[in-house]
DNA sequence: TCCGGTTGAGTTAACGTTTACCCATGATAG
DNA sequence: CTATCATGGGTAAACGTTAACTCAACCGGA
């Protein structure tokens, strides 16, 4: 039913190895015409290529195994996937993901994909986060994706969180704001990282940091159904007393909405009486707000690229935590 | 490095089909303690099952390939993939997902996923429509998710949307409602399907269908920025006008969430002066809505859940398309 | 005691591919 | 004209696993 290399071979009258040699082989010692005769056969037979077949020869499946903790439902976290994928196919590899759930924990599903024999396999998260790998899971694993390990020890990419918040704020005091505030992500690691660029960049221009114009726009670490009322709260405060920022960086895409939300209620212009920025570059959202929204877009789809990269040898695997730097997408909310 | 079935047998001084026999054969005749003997050599030299190895003796690898066509982004299309994965995993057998993308088409996707000789392959669209797939692509495809073919003649699973529209509207007129209006999904399958099942419950009813509470959200098939506008200049008109709708079945809950905007605005409250009901169960809106949104959840879950059984010959191959029914999702909006 | 049956495990071959090695043919140079 | 070499292609083995077959040992019943 299925063709195989002997059929091909049988019908073209040559040896299996020479189907082979045509076929696959790169540039192997053949005449032009047996190979154009044979690869002519093999496409009207119908002939693919049986890859387990292949990849019990060569010990591995041309796949790069991907183990996403936490469903890869969140919208930007797709770019990772995306990322990875179209590097990999340029190599000709295929992207495995498998999720780690409920019934099925990290180590299990590390396991599970091992079986397939790929050629790497990448350990990615929802979110950027610490993640702890049980040592015989951690040894499967050739990279980290939007997680890092406590030690810094295993190799990882990273959203350049701290660097992002740095720019971005910079950005701002280059547009003559001021009196930033900060609108944060509490009990989160981007969060933390963020308002410590945030702080960092207020130090290098010789800007006070007032702690009351930093502050917590959700209770947990994720939204709520108070988000929105915290938002409303904290901005009204922040409006209301002397010294009202010029200028509000908030943690995330969805924060900002809210931003945008309270403000108008306020009566506040934006970017007139005060600028928004933000992170995430969330599709559904940055553009779509009234004014277009200013944010650091996350390094989703690049850290992607760039895991496949290095899984697939072409690039040094970094020693440690590598830091991929957001993109600056400047709209109309500063 | 890799430790093989002939490195445990070594280890225990028994021959490799035994080895094979103790930790794979089910209950073949085998001595209870070699059986645990072998089973505990093998953990402990960290024996990862081979499956390119198995696989080309037995002709598949234990895998379902799911081509997916539009990125697999959308938040409910993942539910498909969860609901594959969740059955298949029982059946020790994994989902590998591949999308169709500018740089690969439908054909050369589905060739791509038969090189790993899965056990069958699903194609599976972001959203219910109509596909056609090219000649010898289609023949490597089991089953259709969420997608049909146009002659209907193809194994197909697609959301109930027909039948999803009658129940809700049939549920709004049982609760009183005597004007339901629509406001529509122009240009898509779903949106024409659901709208028949809207004027097949009016009728049933014994109630007038009137063309004027039947309108449009958006201009072309997808949101654009004037959706929001265009839903409240309707609704704006609907309740301005005398026999103001007392309901609105909006097409999706992204439209109700812009109705729920419009008639606040309007000053009317839901669900007292207009009850308002949709369809999707769209994670990020339909909870989140104030009051909550009562809405047809889409069954994408469940599509895949069955899909994994139809493709492991648990459950019947169906003939042609088989329609699976929303769950009606009672909220506080009417 | 002998024999059929059952139980446990070994042997061999096969799956489709690639790779290392070998051989035949023809061309080229001395 | 012959020795050498490049070229094109064949042969055989190997990858790790499983399935079909075979064989030895042991047990119970006649």
């Amino acid at each position: 039913m299925r063709v195989s290399l002997e059929d091909i071979a049988r019908a073209a009258g040559v040896s299996v190895k020479t189907v082979s040699g045509a076929l696959h082989g790169g540039s192997a010692r053949m005449a032009a015409d047996t190979r154009e005769r044979i690869q002519a056969l093999a496409t009207e037979l119908g002939y693919v290529t049986n890859l387990p077949a292949r990849g019990i020869r060569q010990g591995w499946l041309p796949l790069i195994g991907v183990v996403a903790d936490g469903v890869i439902t969140s919208p930007f976290a797709t770019h990772i996937i995306r990322g990875l994928d179209g590097e990999a196919s340029k190599q000709q590899m295929s992207v495995f993901v498998t999720t780690v759930s409920a019934a099925r924990d990290a180590a299990a599903t590390i396991a599970e994909v091992e079986r397939f024999r790929p050629r790497a396999i990448a350990y990615a998260t929802m979110y950027h986060k610490f993640v702890d790998l049980p040592e015989a899971a951690d040894r499967a694993v050739g990279l980290l994706i939007n997680c890092r390990s406590r030690d810094a020890a295993r190799a990882a990419l990273v959203p350049a969180e701290r660097d992002a918040a740095f720019t971005i704020t910079d950005y701002l005091l280059r547009h003559g704001r001021r009196r930033p505030a900060f609108l944060n992500l509490p009990g989160l690691l981007a969060g933390e990282l963020r308002e410590a660029g945030f702080r960092q960049a207020l130090r290098a221009h010789d800007l006070p940091v007032v702690e009351e114009r930093i502050g917590a726009a959700v209770s947990g670490g994720f939204y709520s159904d108070k988000a929105e009322s915290l938002v409303q709260a904290r901005i009204g405060a922040w409006l209301a007393g002397a010294d009202a920022p010029d200028a509000i960086l908030c943690g995330n895409d969805r924060i900002a909405l809210e931003a945008y939300n309270a403000l108008r209620r306020l009566g506040a212009r934006i970017p007139d009486d005060v600028a928004i920025a933000s992170f995430d570059n969330q599709v559904d959202i940055a553009s779509r707000l009234d004014p277009p929204l200013t944010t650091m877009a996350l390094p989703h789809r690049e850290m992607g690229q760039l895991a496949a990269d290095i899984l697939l040898g072409l690039t040094e695997t970094p020693e440690g935590v590598l830091e991929v730097p957001f993109r600056l997408v400047e709209r109309r909310s500063v």
